[in-house]
DNA sequence: CATACGTGGGA
DNA sequence: TTCCCAAGTAT
């Protein structure tokens, strides 16, 4: 693509912008001289990481409205945070963003840093995250590719290579697009783009502003990029809920150890999750009675978490069942809901 | 480069 | 039902 079509397309989808730019808690609107607080742009972006609007929206108010500043939720004790990040999934997001919140208050004086190389070195914030704040925060000219990007250039290009091999070229290609001229609303735009216009199933190119440079609309077949390679399947886990409870509402929790899955959050005893059905010995000796199963879907296998349930004195983190139901995994809500429905 | 790491919604 | 995801990062 040459210089002067660089120009035209991004003056096409900067347009486009100014008209169609979603109205969204952490966003900058376009042109606006007043950018929205680094605190606000980093936490959203991390929240937003594999993650969609509607899921992430309401931490974000939850989180904003107790912790207004970085120094805030550097404050916090780790156990509150991973409680309100609860059902969000991921968890690791949430132990960085606390180490990431105490490095800027610590290290930074309570100030984001302002250039991409430096918001890189922080914990959590990866390529992405650190060019997304950089532009969104700063408004420099970082090159800020998500998966949204990626399908738009995949696309802009014809990009014959599959993900996740391709990632080096399309963030080369991406870099094309990028110039000094509103880096803030070019990164935005292009996401907005991608997620609302260039979509994985069904993209609209009759409502695309920069479809007449387009190479995949081209091949008639726009919908095919980026080509990918095929996923494994996911294997299949089993494995045993512990509820113990007490006679005043109490459900006897653990705390996870701070890596691997669910780490650092709060859960119900299991047994380790198995190919084969475990024979596994509950946490205290009771009348352990059956209440079903549970199944649960995450990232790289499914699991069937099978529910017993007993009355009965544990020595474990006892947490009133009102907060537990709120700030427990998703896999473990389900269970302890299946408990007490029993 | 491959793998581990959550969740809920849509086709 | 089953599959595919959605604004990735760390190791």
């Amino acid at each position: 693509m040459i210089p002067s079509e660089v120009a035209d397309l991004r003056a096409a989808l900067l347009a486009w912008y100014d008209v169609h730019a979603r109205t969204l808690p952490w966003r900058t609107p376009p042109g606006a001289e007043v950018r929205t607080d680094p605190y606000r742009v980093w936490l959203s972006e991390v929240m937003l990481q594999q993650t969609t609007v509607p899921h992430a929206a309401p931490y974000f108010e939850r989180f904003t409205t107790r912790w207004p500043t970085v120094t805030d939720l550097a404050a916090v004790e780790d156990a509150d945070l991973m409680a309100a990040w609860a059902g969000l999934g991921y968890y690791a997001r949430a132990r960085n963003l606390l180490a990431c919140a105490r490095a800027v208050a610590n290290d930074h004086g309570g100030v984001f840093p302002d250039t991409e190389a430096a918001l890189l070195a922080l914990p959590g914030v990866g390529a992405y995250t650190a060019a997304a704040v950089a532009a969104i925060a700063f408004d420099r000219a970082a090159n800020v590719v998500d998966g949204n990007v990626e399908r738009v250039v995949a696309r802009l290009f014809a990009v014959e290579t599959p993900v996740p091999a391709a990632r080096p070229e399309l963030k080369r290609l991406a870099a094309i697009l990028v110039a000094d001229d509103r880096p803030g609303d070019w990164a935005q735009a292009l996401m907005d783009l991608g997620s609302g216009v260039c979509r994985p199933k069904s993209p609209l190119c009759l409502m695309c502003p920069i479809s007449q440079w387009c190479a995949g609309r081209a091949t008639g077949e726009p919908e095919r990029y980026p080509l990918k390679t095929k996923k494994a399947a996911r294997p299949h886990r089993q494995g045993i809920a512990w509820v113990l409870r007490d006679g005043r509402g109490r459900v006897a929790l653990v705390r996870r150890p701070d890596k691997g899955l669910l780490g650092g959050m709060t859960g119900l005893p299991t047994s380790d999750w198995t190919e084969t059905p475990p024979d596994a010995q509950p946490p205290v000796a009771a009348d352990w009675a059956e209440a079903g199963a549970v199944d649960h879907v995450f990232t790289h296998f499914s699991l069937t978490l099978t529910v017993r349930v007993a009355t009965g004195q544990g020595d474990f983190l006892w947490t009133p069942e009102a907060v537990a139901l709120a700030s427990l995994p998703t896999v473990f809500r389900k269970a302890l809901e299946r408990a007490l429905a029993m």
